[in-house]
Order: C-alpha cells, then structure tokens, then sequence
DNA sequence: TGGCTCATTTGGACAGTGTCCAAATGTCGG
DNA sequence: CCGACATTTGGACACTGTCCAAATGAGCCA
C-alpha cells in the first residue's frame, strides 16, 4: 500500500471514528509518521481528500444498484442492505454530507449526479418489482413518494441512529433501517388495496 | 432590543444563511459594530450562543405540540406544519444537528430530553387518531414505524431540501414535506384494510 | 456636583486550524 | 560517482474560537 492509500486509509478511520471536522491533518499526517505538508502534497486541501473518498462510496455503491431489471423483493432488499453496509463504511461521510456540499463545490457537482442515477435506478427498481408481481399497481404520486422516502431514509438513517442510537451495534442499526424500508413497503405489496 | 438580543438575532440569520461552522464570532461582531470580546462575555462559547438558539427552537415546537388529545387528522397536519416552519426559522441548527450533538455535550443532553418527550407526544397523538376513529387499528410495529418515520424525516427533511432542491421557495418545501408525511399515513386511514 | 463602585467594552494574546512554499533530503539512471 | 528529478521537511501565513487585563462608561450616594 503506497503513501497516498495509507493516507486515505487512515483518514476514512478517523473520520468515521470521530468525524471530519475534528481530525486535523497534523492527527493524520502523526498516525502515519509523515508531516502536514506530505498529506497536502498528495492532496492539496482537506476537501481532495474527502472527495476522493467519496468518489470510492459512489464507485461502491454504483456497483451494487447496477443491473436493475428482474429482481424479487428479497434481492431488492439485499442490494438496499448492501447500500447501507457501504454508508457504514464511510459513515464519517454520510454524518457530514450537508455540510460537505456546501464547501466542496467538485463533491455537490458529482453528489448531484450521483443522486440523480440512484433516484432513476430506484424508481425502475420499483417498476420492475411491480411489473414482476411484487408489489401492486402503483399510482405516479405513490411511485413518487417511495422514491423520495427510500432515498431520504437511505441518506439519513445513519445520521439519525447517530443522534438516537449510538449504543447499538452496526448490524442492530442495519436491523432498525431495513425494518423501516420493510414496512415502508409493506402497504405496497401485491395484494393490497390501493387507496 | 438589548445586546444579547441583538447578538442572538444576528447571528441566527447568519447561521441560516450560510451555516453555523462557515460564520465566524468576528462576523457576527462586524455586522452589530462589536468585538469579539464582547460576544464572548454575553455568550463563553460559541457553543453557548448556538445552545440558546437551540432552546428557543424547542421551546417553539414544544408550544405547538402540546395538548395533544382529541383533534382530527387535519389538526395534526397542522401541527406538523408549524414544527417546519419553525425548523425553517432555525434550519441553520437543523442541518447541523449531528455536528453539534457531537461537540456539545449540554446542547445533547437537552436536545435528547426533547427528542424522548416529541417521540412519546406524537406517538399519543396518533393513539389519539386511532381512536377517534381518524386512523384504522394500529398494530405495535406499525405504530412504532410511523413514530420512526416522522420522527427521522421532521428532522432532517430540511437537510435534504439543503441537498437537492436549494432552487424551491419555502412554501414549496412545506409542501413537499407535507405531501411526504400525508403519502406516508395514507395507507392507514380508516376504512384501509390492515395487512 | 464630585467621587466611588460596578458593569461593559476594548484590543490583543494564545493555541489551534487548513494552506502554502522554499530548502533539505532521497532516489535512481547514465 | 554524479546529476536530475521526486519526495520530505519545517516553518510561515491567515484564519478560527477562547480568554483576559486594562480602559471606558454608567449609575448611585454623599
């Protein structure tokens, strides 16, 4: 592993440990035996140091959502578990994702595109499920509103079990989200009624 | 207006506009011809001055949630709408809610206090719905899953607004957040079957 | 009115941050 | 061995929040 993936190894630890805005350089740069000035060398600002970090949770979870076409229920599921297990590992980020657009123009520009495909991918997700049999005909206003609820949850769930839940462990917190996107659903399923 | 005043007043608009951690002490200072020092003789810390933002907010939504018994569904809508706009009026603290749950430890305590009595009030509330016959019967999870929901979507819907519709007025937000929370209880109106 | 006490205001010092850069050091091919 | 290039180093810079002692002001009592 050369210097500059040390760098980001280290980083994403204590970033996710203790979040991005209270690791300093000069912490990271000590852990690793180097000086501030090697870690600028390799990125410039703090802001190319997140940023390639996110590039690696997008590249990670592009990977999993890719393929959306003909898939049960369960594997819808497990790719959304798959998503989350990835927002765990760069937990760090997803806590701090307001605030990092705001000052990281290069990050909103490629988060916002990011959004988008996952917005697209989820949407046909869902039309695939209910064109398989899987959930029951869906209205475009309801169709709408799982979109934005899914993605919703699927950004904030981390940053809500921050603040309420700190003293479960990964997978209770991953037990808690799925129940939610579970039951979020469950009103959906074939067989019932619509409104 | 007394200088405290002043100084809270300001640097709520500040915040608001740009984000608790980009304004700076000095700013706040500058806009009201004061100096540093003299914020921090009113205020020790600047977590102080964001702590007794932090205790207007709650003591704002704290008078719209109270009596929570016996009204319509219409009512409890309602109510929701004035919690959001009273996160608009503070969404500076909203977006940064996590960040500042971590540092500050009083404003956690406090906040987590708040949280508790919210999530105990509107899980009343819509005990309350149920039996006035708004709601259909409510098995424990399903109850539970909607207390979750908007409980984890009246905190930081105004987080993903920040995200992804910077472009849409105010008005235009409470309304997307309405629709979210009216799609959301929609399939357990009376007169839906349960599942 | 003059003088005393207390509160407010002031300007600057301090340690910390991210950023930047020129000089010192290492590395490797000819 | 030596010269050219890359890396590493240590420190400077402007900024932040925090803190404090001295200067200024306001209000009350003799």
């Amino acid at each position: 592993m050369n210097t500059r993936e040390k760098i980001l190894d280290q980083a994403l630890k204590l970033f996710n440990e203790r979040g991005i805005e209270y690791v300093g350089l000069r912490e990271i740069a000590a852990v690793l035996d180097l000086r501030v000035g090697n870690i600028t060398d390799y990125f410039p600002t703090k802001d190319d140091l997140v940023h390639e970090l996110s590039i690696r949770l997008g590249a990670a979870n592009a990977a999993v959502m890719k393929g959306a076409g003909g898939l049960s229920l369960a594997d819808f599921y497990a790719r959304l578990g798959q998503v989350m297990q990835n927002h765990l590992a760069y937990r760090g980020l997803l806590v701090s994702v307001v605030h990092l657009m705001r000052q990281n123009r290069h990050l909103a520009v490629s988060y916002k595109e990011t959004q988008a495909a996952r917005n697209a991918s989820l949407k046909s997700m869902l039309a695939s499920l209910q064109q398989a049999g899987e959930l029951r005909k869906l209205r475009k206003t309801e169709l709408d509103f799982l979109v934005l609820s899914i993605s919703l949850i699927s950004r904030f769930w981390i940053s809500e079990a921050a603040l309420s839940t700190q003293d479960l462990t990964d997978d209770e917190q991953v037990a808690r989200y799925r129940f939610l996107i579970k039951n979020l659903l469950a009103p959906y399923k074939k067989g019932m009624p619509a409104a």
